[in-house]
DNA sequence: CACTTTGTTCAAAAAAACTTGAACAAATTA
DNA sequence: TAATTTGTTCAAGTTTTTTTGAACAAAGTG
């Protein structure tokens, strides 16, 4: 679950091998999409492209973490649907190249759009038929029963449903600099 | 990932056969531990729990949703851990029974409690290590842009660190009564 | 003590998730 | 048009996660 092949000591400004630093970060985020659901290799890619200033397209993000063309292909269109990253064509290339969205309200954003908001949309589909089981039953205190399950899991639902705004407005603020690295 | 046998049609007010109802409410749970990141039979056992007024013993859920000896204690080991199930000694009865938490923000804080507690953590030991790492580099123009990547990594993290107790007060707010049942 | 009940553990089996790479398509160039 | 570059798709392979069930421990019972 950690791993690389090793990398360049004398760090000159070498942008086609990845430094030390680079691996570690690129881990952190591997660790980080994995516990947030996602493919491991979408959190390589965007540690890589999280550690980069310049553009890069899906060949290098291929060679730099080894991976394949499809891993790297599907990677990066998921990415870009989270709103994770973007593309960016250089005038007189065909290739699309990509860069990381740093921005922490965006990436939550996109996340929340994409994960929970249709989780939610589900669910009020999933309590409609549930509800509709409920009213068939014939045994009046087994309907109390599902009635009050009914109720309690419309009620989770409505504050998750009121919890996500405050979230994208929360971690909204001060998106900014952080104060200072007290090491 | 749906599935489960039929169940029983009149529905009398038994409590070893599962509802037609209380399926669908398990299928739900089920669904939902796993966009949690936790194992389906989690869900399934929760779900049981939650549809039912009595306490249940690890051998009735075993029974009802025919799943095994192994996953049954490793799962109410794991919901109770989560604050997610209690269990209670019926005098004069040797085996424990469990109960749903059925409060949202008990099992709101104890998700995030187990869950992103530690992996935020974890990650204050990384970013120092990424710090030492960067401190290390040669290259000037390459320590700036990790310092530059390790200042945002910080801010996030300070964010996130922010975020759990507004999280926590949200969902804790009326967590009562939902209003009605508008079908 | 021998026997039953209750529950845990963990190696092996099964299922699910992820990655790979070859085949394909589209666009560009010679 | 043939050859090249760029990128997508998806069946098959690999890895990871989850489940199972047999062996074991602990505690009560006759």
């Amino acid at each position: 679950m950690t791993a690389f092949s090793v990398a360049n000591i004398s760090s000159s400004n070498q942008i086609d091998i990845l430094d030390e630093w680079e691996i570690a970060v690129i881990d952190l985020f591997l660790n980080a999409a994995n516990s947030f659901g996602l493919p491991k290799s979408y959190g390589q890619i965007y540690g890589l492209l999280f550690c980069r200033d310049q553009s890069l397209s899906m060949n290098e993000v291929m060679k730099l973490l080894e991976i394949s063309k499809g891993s790297a292909s599907q990677g990066l269109r998921a990415l870009r649907q989270l709103g994770a990253v973007s593309s960016v064509f250089e005038p007189g290339d065909r290739k699309e190249r990509f860069v990381a969205e740093i921005r922490l309200r965006k990436l939550v954003g996109g996340f929340l759009r994409e994960q929970a908001d249709p989780h939610l949309d589900k669910g009020v589909g999933r309590l409609k038929q549930i509800k509709s089981l409920i009213n068939d039953l014939e045994d009046v205190d087994v309907r109390k029963r599902g009635i009050r399950r009914h109720e309690i899991l419309s009620g989770w639902h409505r504050q998750m449903s009121r919890l996500l705004p405050w979230v994208k407005m929360i971690v909204g603020k001060s998106d900014r600099l952080p104060q200072k690295s007290s090491d």
